[in-house]
DNA sequence: CCCCCCCC
């Protein structure tokens, strides 16, 4: 088999700001750039038969064909597609982006033809500063960045804004500010990109959801993985020099996608799972202030979305969001990019990086329309979210404390939940409070360090005071067998009928009055939700029972509630 | 330079 190179195509790869037609060339040399962090970035010396250059660079998704001994010296490929980019001293080099290999080295034998180096001839300062970076290839040029402290000058991204935030304020030790931040797609991958004071001014009425523009100039920084969710290692900043300009050619940009999981099967999906849903908000909340953990004050309301799979969830918003819905109308709701919670079962929330569209202009939001409009508002949905009670939900796991043994819940990959009604047995008072730190979201037990102070080991961090926090024992019963069970904080404050913090006192001034809540919770009854895991300790096998909820049972309410049930089974 | 994602 014998191919030809293309003649002047490095001329002509190198002049165009973008090519994605086939050239056939030939490799004389691979060099490696040694990168600080991210992938190896390569470049390399291409022949069209009549020149070479050396100013080709490999885009980082193909480093596979070097490290797979494919693309070496002398082979001839097929280059498909390039892009180009200025560096800082102005040398410009043909980005790589797509290419196959035709002919091996030893297949070819060795240089084709006699090329010269090819000298550009035209003036850089003329060249078009609208040059297409994918994403893909800024991580590169990044690296590139680090290796040889040349940097990219000139680039432009033309991308689609996939997600806006509102504005936000700060104010903390190092100063205070506003900002707000936006993500935004290409054919290639997306990025998030934040606008700090002059640029909000500049930038946050500009910036529409789902427009499309070229955006230059901003700062590339290392993306902090804690905070994003998105797929890119790198996040970028607006200075002063940056700018953004709407463009009307979205042609190959692709439109925001929803990937909508239907709410029957979010049953199914994990915990923290983020996901996109669509539904008719059948019912709403009015909107509610609630007083955070760190004393913060945020609105919130929730919705109760119901599809074609007849049930329904509810999703929480917040703040802005939370304010100015209104449900009034049921309208379609989608979210993008909620958060799945247990609360209750099943339960969404948006969070900051969330879209939410209200009668979206979207097909899914239509024939959910339609089929709401048609029949679907008669449907009495069963909600995947209940919040009346322990017992109420439609789809408990009920079990016998004889049935989780047979059955060997928990023994499974996953936690296994079940719900019962047993009996007090006994619970261990002794060791049953722990001296917590008191920060307020962690429950970390504190080393008194004997010298007034306590330490946190995950704050790292030292405090005058701490926080008693219950984790508690029990034996629990019913009429066939017995089971230990550990409740944590706020299900053992229920179980006993005291706060941790009244029951430590108590401890340390009235041990009578504390054994008194021990003996009285001992043969109360409860309906118990739990979360079983076979756990191993150092070889050996034991069934972890956690109970997640509890709510004491009246025996009347008990009852009523049992022929509810079975009038709705025999139903 | 933010980094909050909350409540029952």
């Amino acid at each position: 088999m014998s191919v030809t190179l293309t003649g002047g195509a490095v001329e002509a790869l190198f002049d165009a700001s973008q090519a994605d037609n086939e050239h056939v060339l030939q490799l004389l040399d691979i060099r490696r750039c040694s990168s600080v962090s991210g992938p190896p970035r390569y470049r390399l010396k291409m022949s069209d038969g009549q020149h070479f250059l050396s100013c080709f660079v490999l885009a980082t998704q193909l480093n596979n064909l070097i490290e797979e001994n494919l693309l070496v010296p002398n082979c001839v490929c097929m280059v498909k597609k390039t892009i180009n980019n200025t560096l800082r001293d102005g040398r410009h080099v043909v980005v790589v982006l797509d290419m196959e290999i035709l002919k091996s080295a030893e297949e070819t034998g060795g240089k084709i033809g006699n090329p010269t180096p090819y000298n550009p001839t035209d003036n850089c300062a003329s060249r078009s500063f609208c040059v297409c970076v994918c994403f893909v290839d800024f991580v590169s040029t990044d690296s590139l960045l680090q290796v040889s402290t040349v940097c990219i000058l000139s680039w432009t991204i033309r991308a689609r804004v996939t997600n806006k935030s509102s504005i936000r304020t700060w104010s903390n030790s190092r100063g205070e500010g506003k900002l707000f931040s936006f993500e935004i797609l290409d054919e290639s991958g997306e990025i998030k990109i934040t606008a700090f004071n002059n640029e909000v001014d500049k930038f946050f009425s500009l910036v529409e959801q789902g427009k499309v523009y070229y955006i230059t100039k901003a700062t590339l920084k290392v993306a902090n993985k804690q905070y994003t969710t998105l797929k890119n290692d790198y996040e970028m900043t607006l200075h002063a020099h940056s700018s953004i300009v709407p463009c009307d050619d979205s042609q190959g940009i692709p439109a925001v996608h929803c990937d909508f999981v239907p709410i029957a099967e979010l049953e199914n999906r994990d915990k923290d799972a983020i996901i996109d849903v669509i539904g008719v908000c059948k019912s709403a909340e009015d909107v509610s202030r609630i007083t955070t953990k760190t004393s913060k004050e945020v609105s919130k309301r929730a919705l109760n979305l119901i599809d074609t799979t007849g049930k329904v969830v509810t999703v929480t918003l917040w703040g802005e969001e939370a304010e100015k819905f209104d449900g009034s109308r049921q309208p379609v709701v989608a979210v993008k990019g909620a958060r799945l919670s247990d609360f209750g079962g099943r339960s969404l929330s948006a969070l900051f990086s969330s879209t939410v569209m209200v009668n979206p202009d979207l097909p899914e939001a239509f024939s959910l329309r339609a089929w709401y409009d048609q029949g679907g508002n008669a449907i009495d949905g069963q909600s995947l979210t209940e919040t009346r009670s322990v017992g109420s939900g439609s789809k408990m796991n009920w079990k016998t404390l004889s049935d989780v043994k047979n059955e060997q819940l928990g023994h499974g990959e996953k936690a296994d939940y079940f719900s019962c009604l047993a009996t007090v047995l006994y619970i261990r008072k002794e060791n049953c409070l722990y001296q917590a730190c008191p920060s307020a979201d962690c429950s970390k037990k504190v080393i008194d360090q004997q010298n007034g102070l306590y330490r946190c080991e995950k704050c790292n961090r030292e405090f005058p005071n701490f926080k008693n926090r219950l984790l508690l024992s029990a034996n629990l019963a019913d009429f066939g067998d017995n089971q230990w069970v550990t409740c944590f904080q706020e299900t053992a404050e229920i179980l006993l009928g005291h706060s941790a913090e009244t029951l430590g006192q108590l401890r340390d001034t009235d041990e009578a009055a504390f054994d008194e809540v021990f003996q009285k919770t001992n043969f109360t009854t409860h309906l118990f939700r739990n979360r079983v895991k076979l756990e191993t300790y150092n070889d050996e096998s034991r069934v972890k029972v956690i109970v997640m909820e509890v709510e004491q049972v009246d025996h009347r309410e008990y009852s009523r509630r049992l022929l509810a049930n079975i009038r709705k089974l025999a139903s």
